[in-house]
DNA sequence: CCCGATATTCGAAAGTTATCGAATATTAGA
DNA sequence: TCTAATATTCGATAACTTTCGAATATCGGG
């Protein structure tokens, strides 16, 4: 016997949580509009953004820092963003297969 | 100038609290695996179920009547779910424009 | 090796949520 | 109208979340 079915519905709420607070919500939606998904590590130009800093996104936000460290550990967590160190800035971007794997959740 | 822009996300903030509690979200996955959407008022034949019972969805999960209560009146808030009663019991069904709305989301 | 910039961790306060038992409401049927 | 079945509301409590300021860490440049 196995309990994957919980440990994937676990998986979804603990995805769903993180979604459910309006500024992370903002977060995940400036990095999926603004940041093309799988273009990491091919940000040469000015129009091929793939990922934003996390300052970035606190200036956005209108909350503290520690806040906004604390939604992108909590996003990262649950493995909707990933990060990276880029000098002082820490660069951001979605993982391209959690929005796969959240419109597939919806289709059945 | 207008906040409908705010007023969406925070909806689907809100929409994505509602299934962010394990509870509620297995809820949601019952109704929409055992009850074809748009298929109220149908429901004349054994396979052809349009809801469940807030009694039946209860027994599933192993919390307390008010428990349940607490929850579908959560996803009813944001209309993830549609109720009506049935003689004793509470009829539950997923409005089945919200699926159609949450893969939107997740496909630009 | 210090300094300014960027970001995280820590500890605390305020607010929200999940859950329960008890009480209440609503309905069907005898 | 009494009763049993179904579901909701109320009040309480424990746990969790959001947020902040202060302190700390990490990095690049002079």
């Amino acid at each position: 016997m196995s309990n994957n079915q919980k440990i994937d519905l676990d998986m979804m709420a603990d995805i769903f949580k993180a979604l459910s607070n309006p500024n992370r919500l903002k977060i995940f939606l400036r990095l999926t509009t603004c940041c093309r998904p799988g273009t990491v590590g091919l940000y040469n130009s000015e129009e091929d953004v793939d990922a934003m800093f996390v300052g970035d996104l606190g200036r956005e936000l209108d909350v503290g820092k520690p806040t906004v460290s604390h939604h992108i550990k909590e996003l990262r967590r649950v493995g909707i963003i990933r990060t990276e160190r880029r000098g002082q800035n820490i660069a951001c971007w979605v993982d391209p297969e959690i929005i796969n794997e959240l419109r597939a959740f919806f289709t059945r």
